[in-house]
RNA sequence: GCACUCGUAGCUCAGCAGGAUAGAGCGACGCCCUCCUAAGGCGUAGGCCGAAGGUUCGACUCCUUUCGAGUGCGCCA
């Protein structure tokens, strides 16, 4: 495909000696309008180097460039000289691109031979799978998706929360008042509940916490009773959360969790104390991080078990020797920011230099209407009651609106677990937003069943129309406004991907697929497309399948579905 | 107390690592299916971009201060 951008920047460089080419890039811009153009450079920096008014500058330049064949019209506006590509030109590129890459449009070879690892989800096992979660889970499974379609080796590992004094309490309360059978019927709501009854009574009786302590200390131990148990907890707990990833139609490479480093921990602890890094405090052993503007970072507690900043880290230096990472991704709420700048920073102390490789990525609170989400006092909403409510929500309005399509329940769950995936990954990252039921499951406006509709719709299309691909079309059909519109957003899509990965926010891609859906459909409004002129409708449907394909891809990037008809 | 994050229309949010007139969706009001999927399209109303300074030819965007909200800060994860 063309690179239009670039055609901008050869010319400039030509004209303009003081500025590199990648001075020149970062200068141009998008104008607010397209009647501006397409490409707009500002020339106020050159002002002193031409020694010149920009307005004249400007207006040199343009003149300079006049002629072009990438370029219809190249005119200074004021101190900005606007390029307007060539629109025949745009089309075709476009066109041309989406066929010869077609379900791969936008995928990309930078990363070939580089290993990510995308570290997401990680829910606590015996613990509820609720809506907190959905974030890391959805967010995590997009970059992962990202990655992969720009060629990086990418690995998706679920860090799950499988160890640590909650454990010891789980075992040491399951000891006390659990039975089997009641708690294999309903595992996490029964695990829950032991949970929930053992903190309360240790509010009064102290020495509950030291039985927990000693329970999770056995467990560490290779205790043969505490492992058992643990494991059990661990298998039904998996199975439980399975039912999610299957919804959200998510898998991991590894479910290696905290547990899974446990016996990996001694020599990250011998190495801080050859390096001379460990300091002893009151009993218990930590990093002192002061000079950094940091707390100290807890190592080992006083009665020798570790912490999870150990097993982090522990972790790390597992990912880095087993995988060689370019990049070591965790995608944990921004309540962690601490401590991953904790441990990242420990880590470059003891002087591996990858410790730079290692990335958080952050993201904003989900609380309830009635408060912070609470797993203990029992302030949760389960995720898979949020996707089952969407899902039977989609249904009713399938029923009014489209009663007589087939496998009707098989497109209520791409719509609406669609839907609950859309809106998570619909702002940046970083928002804290208050959960509330009515906003997951409206439908309208800027929202997953609007893409997914507008998918649908153009799939009939082509389909009505006996699109075929091999049509040969004339690109000058394509000029109008709306037309041009949609191509140039079908364009720009290769460098929405781009960014979504160098800034690692998925919603990018979401913004730009609603931007795409949003041209299409003020197109389909304004013309029609089946029409009887055979050259007229063979474009038109060009452009359709143009939009069609990028959307699909666009959702798929999302961990999203496109059904063909809803 | 210290640190970090957020603060743009009634509500929920965009605004591309400073640029040309601040944009959407929802909600409100008014239109558009004898026509390809109306989960759609068009229009109207609605904003001193929390506040004050500063840097710059130019600030919603960068810096400082300030107010408001949230989060975190040694034996939980």
């Amino acid at each position: 495909m063309i690179n239009f951008k670039e055609k901008v920047i050869e010319l400039i460089e030509k004209e303009v000696d003081s500025l590199s080419h990648d001075e020149i890039s970062s200068l141009i811009e998008i104008p607010p309008s397209y009647d501006m153009g397409d490409y707009a450079f500002p020339v106020f920096r050159l002002s002193k180097a031409f020694r010149k008014a920009p307005n004249l500058i400007a207006e040199e330049l343009a003149t300079k460039f006049a002629n072009n064949e990438n370029f219809e019209k190249i005119v200074n506006n004021g101190p900005y000289v606007n390029f307007f590509i060539n629109k025949s030109k745009l089309v075709e590129t476009v066109i041309d691109g989406v066929i010869s890459e077609g379900g791969n449009y936008g995928s990309s070879k930078i990363g070939e031979g580089k290993t990510v690892i995308v570290e997401f989800s990680s829910p606590n096992i015996a613990k509820p799978f609720h809506i907190g979660h959905i974030r890391t889970t959805v967010i995590g499974n997009a970059l992962y998706k990202i990655y992969k379609y720009l060629g990086f080796n990418t690995i998706a590992i679920n860090h799950l929360g499988d160890y640590g004094t909650q454990f010891g309490m789980l075992i040491s309360a399951y000891k006390k008042w659990g039975d089997r059978e009641v708690i294999e019927a309903d595992p996490i709501n029964e695990l829950l509940k032991l949970y929930v009854r053992f903190n309360a009574e240790a509010e009064e009786k102290v020495e509950l916490r030291d039985e927990a302590r000693y329970w999770f200390k056995e467990l560490e131990n290779g205790n043969k009773e505490a492992y058992e148990l643990w494991e059990w907890i661990r298998e039904i707990s998996l199975q439980e959360f399975d039912k999610v990833y299957k919804m959200l139609n998510i898998e991991f490479d590894s479910f290696a969790g905290e547990s899974f480093y446990s016996d990996k921990m001694p020599r990250v602890i011998d190495e801080l104390n050859e390096k001379g890094l460990m300091k002893e405090s009151d009993g218990a052993y930590l990093v002192d991080l002061e000079e950094y503007g940091m707390p100290p970072a807890l190592i080992q507690k006083r009665d020798g078990s570790t912490l999870y900043t150990t097993r982090d880290i522990a972790a790390a230096f597992y990912r880095k020797e087993n995988y060689d990472f370019y990049k070591n991704i965790y995608v944990v709420g921004s309540q962690q920011n601490l401590h991953f700048k904790q441990w990242f920073k420990v880590i470059e102390l003891m002087g591996h230099d990858w410790a730079k490789d290692c990335i958080h990525i952050p993201f904003g609170m989900v609380s309830l209407e009635d408060g912070t989400l609470s797993t203990r006092k029992g302030r949760v909403v389960s995720l898979e009651d949020v996707l089952n409510k969407a899902v039977e929500t989609t249904l009713t309005i399938m029923e009014e609106r489209n009663p007589d399509l087939e496998n009707k329940e098989e497109v209520a769950k791409q719509v609406g677990i669609g839907a609950v995936v859309f809106q998570e990954l619909f702002n940046q990252r970083i928002k804290d937003y208050v959960f509330s039921w009515d906003r997951t499951l409206s439908f309208d406006g800027e929202t997953g069943p609007y893409v997914q509709y507008t998918h649908a719709r153009a799939n009939s299309l082509l389909e009505r129309g006996n699109f075929n691909l091999e049509d040969k079309v004339n690109y000058d059909l394509l000029l109008s406004e709306d037309e041009i519109n949609v191509v140039r957003m079908v364009y720009d899509f290769p460098n929405i991907v781009l960014d979504a990965m160098e800034k690692n926010e998925p919603f990018f891609i979401t913004r730009q697929v609603v931007e795409i859906a949003k041209g299409f459909n003020k197109f389909y409004n304004s013309s029609q497309i089946i029409v009887d002129d055979e050259e007229t409708k063979k474009a038109r449907l060009m452009l359709t399948y143009i939009v069609k394909n990028t959307i699909k891809i666009g959702l798929g990037l999302l961990g999203i579905e496109a059904p063909n008809k809803m």
